[in-house]
DNA sequence: AGCAATGATGCACAGGTGGTCAAGCTGGTG
DNA sequence: CACCAGCTTGACCACCTGTGCATCATTGCT
């Protein structure tokens, strides 16, 4: 910037030029390739009319100018950035790094853009990150985690944007919500347990109660209440590591030991599997059998190998851009289904 | 495009009405509020200059009809929209995504935004995220993986945009660059396997040749060199868990079998210890000691207990903030000590 | 009371782009 | 050669906000 100045000064000794802007626009191109800024504007538009020497003339002058479509500036007119804001917390998570990745994959593959708001800080953090979400005129918001307050969100539905909830499982109208069969999910791991012979189970869960997590939970516990299997509920902290390792130290020490577990997260069910295996010499699944929840990259691995629930984050990705894209708007709620994915945690049948 | 047209069509039949505007706009909280749009605009602004009665017309009209600044439109006369772009490839990565999280919080703390550009694909991945990087006038771009061509980040320059540089040991000039002293702790890894004992060393990489994981390669084949210890150099597919493990168990199975192992990866790292503990029945750290590089979240995880390099990743978003704030670029190359975290994968002493 | 100083307010313009519309140009046909 | 159609072009406006400048009200001081 210093050097641009300098050497800008040198060129144009002492006249008055107020700012020196650095990026170029189209009138610079426009000048240099001796054509109406409209030309350059038609070159960079899609369906646009335009010669081909025209265009030829144009497309050098930008190359040798560096210049780039101002997509701000097209946004402004357009009402719309082409940018889709996408709001998280706890984003270094597996589980939910995963679900930017892929969603930011597909929003560039369609032209657009995400921006990345970490919501961490409560419900503050939410309102917060969908303002910034309006004033950057973002054209939908994707909320991975966190609960917007219904005003806010209806705010932004009334702004035209496209509004999508992600793993919310207390339905509130007017946004669009995808998310995963978590009762069912929670009602087989219960039954897959029941039937390798388990009778005592331990359910896993966190103190952040989640929709999600609150699902799995309820079906669970309600499943096996309808076995008559015993369970016991365990919540060591916030989702996570350690808190399933917490979880594990705790309910593995007492007289009578679970004989399985279901653990609400991948991450719960690591840390669960570590503190039975390190800190209590136990053989999974001979003496203690594991089901987690995601099916985070890690529940593959193999000093894991962790029967699991696989959320379909890529389908549901695809899904989310269709809502995006679709031409008209859309509250349904869609539902996917959370597939066992069957290692070595669980005892075979 | 086609169908918006076609709408449009439809939703205005001969008026003139051009359209539906959804956003709010300073214009109409300004006839709602009573007054002129500058007063509008001057309420949002820090440091302007209304009256209190004013204002809080303002504010209350705003509020009633969900007003909010318009950042694109602002960007468009500061010639800088707030936008910082991170390009970043494998995002889901632990530790990538760990830095992601850091960036995007201090972003947020500065009242700036991340727009994450997925550079997968390859060097025109790179120059494609820098192309929207452009687009969307960012006020700086910070690249977290590969390698944009040198053309490009000066087109970025002069763009007056700031450049930072993550990890990438060839200096080029311009850009800020963000490192960590891979040499330095490479040749301590060794020390640290020397020092124990180990007299048969593995280098387990792998087959992307980024300039950081090769410099860690270099000096630790230097040093044991130096040092007269054998060094057998693995590498079996892209950095990640599984070439880990299949390194682990091609070095492994051989008849000489090595005693010690730097994994260039905290990743490759879990994936060998995988291979070596479950496939081989080897004991960590008995028979076999293990270090890795980065100290992404798993390393601490029971399972591994990994001796590790610690990448400074907060501090280093740290800095990186400073440079993007700073009132002058930098050119500079700042370059963290890597700190040994020792945890149960060497033998002590 | 008169004057100066301070502060608030509104007007008009800038900033880069897309779209509309009338006009110019090219080429083909009678 | 005249005429028409269609493509291309350039001028102009709209989009939304920040800001310099001039105006005006208010207050404090002499």
């Amino acid at each position: 910037m210093m050097h641009r100045w300098s050497s800008w000064c040198r060129q144009v000794p002492s006249v008055v030029e107020p700012k020196a802007r650095a990026f170029v626009s189209a009138q610079q191109v426009a000048e240099r390739a001796g054509v109406s800024r409209s030309a350059v504007s038609r070159t960079f538009t899609a369906g646009a009319s335009v010669s081909d020497a025209t265009r030829r003339k144009v497309l050098r002058a930008a190359e040798e100018l560096g210049y780039h479509v101002n997509h701000l500036a097209r946004g402004l007119i357009h009402d719309e950035s082409g940018i889709v804001s996408l709001l998280v917390a706890e984003m270094a998570t597996p589980f939910q790094s995963a679900m930017l990745a892929a969603l930011t994959r597909r929003l560039q593959a369609a032209d657009r853009v995400a921006l990345v708001i970490d919501t961490s800080g409560g419900v503050d953090g939410v309102e917060a990150a969908l303002r910034r979400s309006l004033n950057y005129r973002a054209g939908a918001s994707v909320v991975l985690s966190g609960a917007p307050s219904a005003s806010l969100v209806a705010a932004c539905v009334n702004s035209g944007q496209r509004v999508v909830l992600i793993n919310r499982d207390d339905p509130i109208a007017g946004p669009a919500q995808v998310s995963v069969d978590n009762a069912a999910a929670a009602r087989e791991a219960l039954h897959m347990l029941d039937r390798c012979g388990c009778r005592r189970v331990a359910l896993v869960s966190s103190t952040a109660g989640t929709p999600s997590i609150v699902t799995r939970e309820q079906a669970f516990t309600a499943a096996a209440a309808e076995r008559g299997i015993a369970c016991t509920v365990v919540r060591a902290g916030p989702t996570g590591y350690a808190a399933g390792f917490d979880a594990g130290r705790s309910v593995l020490s007492g007289s009578v030991r679970p004989d399985a577990a279901f653990c609400v997260t991948d991450l719960l069910a690591c840390g669960f599997m570590d503190a039975a295996t390190r800190a209590f010499g136990l053989a999974i699944p001979d003496e203690l059998c594991v089901i987690g929840f995601d099916d985070i990259e890690q529940a593959g691995w193999a000093a894991y190998d962790l029967t699991t629930f696989r959320q379909p984050v890529d389908e549901m990705a695809g899904h989310i851009m269709a809502l995006l894209t679709a031409p008209e708007p859309d509250g349904t709620v869609r539902r996917f289904h959370a597939t066992p994915v069957w290692r070595g945690s669980v005892r075979p049948r």
